[in-house]
DNA sequence: CAATGGCTGACAGAAAGATGACAAAGCCTG
DNA sequence: CAGGCTTTGTCATCTTTCTGTCAGCCATTG
């Protein structure tokens, strides 16, 4: 994958650099507003890492400037600043994504990774296979092995996230963002009530695991074929 | 016009895609029923053909699944089976033609063309069949097992929408916007209560449930048949 | 074996949906 | 045009289902 990074910070930037390298990734870096612009506009990126604090522009008129030049590779705005109506402002701009900084590097990458597999068109589709599981999105139904399984609305909506990262590690910072849409942290263990609710939905009656615990990361789905 | 081909007779396809491709369609092929169902659920397609055997699944099992997903493309079975009670089995399941093996590719093609322009021009047929369902748009009536069912205006009116989307769910927005003009939320459970009345005419006496409630997204009408 | 992280059953409040009663409006008929 | 019938929206109430919380137990790790 091909990644632009517009970043000031020059260490921030080799970090980057170098686990991308890492994972097999090319992480292209501007470390400023306008050679940013221009390299944007001349090659074709995968996704765009854009810092919102940067010495000569300030991120968001940069996306919009971006935008108004026709460029429509996905942006993923990143931010010192943790307020919350910072991402709001910040997708209004025109970015895809918004992560608030500090973040773990391994999230950056998955964010960039969803976000890529977003915006080429794997995602929004009516029927998401992975592995024995399916999951028809407009139908809102789900199944395994060709056998319907019932969903609360919650639990389609868990199912359907896992399904749309199928076999990464999806942590709980994760799902509460994107399906609870809290950005902060409860308190309580929502989160793992809703995913046994969903593990035994998953598995009862059927041969193997479907939800893997990742210690200490969050959970994986599996491709839930009979071993 | 963009075609999908489901076939998993390799010379077949390739006879097909050559034959289409010169009349200036792209027809692209996936060789079995599950790669079907995925290309069906992302990419949008004009028409879908299907041949009714298939390696891994029945063509009438995959045309309610792909129903049930939501993807509305109108679909031809092939079949080489030419007993006439197949064409009804198949119109039942949810496919818009049906054509027996061998046949005249120009008849194919000339097929795929009414359906398109059918289905294009939302021009929906008089009659609309789906499982034990009959709706007579011009006659206004609607039948379940061959058997006439009185329906009030309004409740005509809510038979024939979820005819026209049969398998797929269908949300309380949909009907205030479709059925009843309104954009606005009236603030009251008239969609609630109708559904009730629909319910009650379409099951009572009959053997099996006519209407699912999809619980935080709407209803589905159902087969219809007696399980 | 303690400390941390994860799992689970019980419960209760909330939300979504179903239903019966009623009344306004429309429609037919004599 | 009055009276009866049907239709259909509204409301109040009841039922079902969902879902967050909590407490205690179990698993993993160092």
């Amino acid at each position: 994958m091909k990644v632009l990074y517009i970043e000031d910070d020059a260490r921030a930037a080799a970090e980057m650099r170098e686990l991308g390298w890492q994972q097999g990734d090319t992480i292209v870096v501007e470390s400023d507003g306008l050679s940013g612009l221009r390299r944007a506009g001349m090659e074709a990126f995968d996704v765009i890492i854009m810092d919102r604090m940067l010495g000569d522009a300030d991120g968001l008129a940069l996306v919009a400037r971006l935008r108004g030049s026709g460029v429509s590779t996905p942006v993923l705005m990143l931010s010192a600043l943790g307020r919350t109506s910072d991402r709001a402002e910040g997708l209004e701009a025109g970015a895809d994504d918004y992560l608030a900084k500090p973040f773990e590097a391994l999230e950056l990458l998955a964010r960039i990774r969803a976000l890529h597999r977003r915006a080429s068109g794997r995602e929004h589709s009516a029927v998401i296979l992975y592995g024995a599981f399916e999951c028809h999105v407009k139908a809102r139904t789900a199944f395994r092995s060709n056998r319907h399984i019932a969903l609360s609305p919650r639990e389609f909506e868990l199912f359907r996230y896992f399904m749309e990262n199928a076999g990464e590690v999806v942590t709980r910072e994760m799902l509460l963002r994107d399906v609870w849409n809290m950005s902060f942290d409860p308190q309580t263990n929502v989160v793992d009530v809703n995913i046994g609710r969903l593990r035994r939905k998953l598995e009862e009656g059927f041969d193997g695991p479907a939800l893997e615990t990742v210690w200490g990361a969050g959970y994986r789905l599996l491709q839930g074929r009979a071993a």
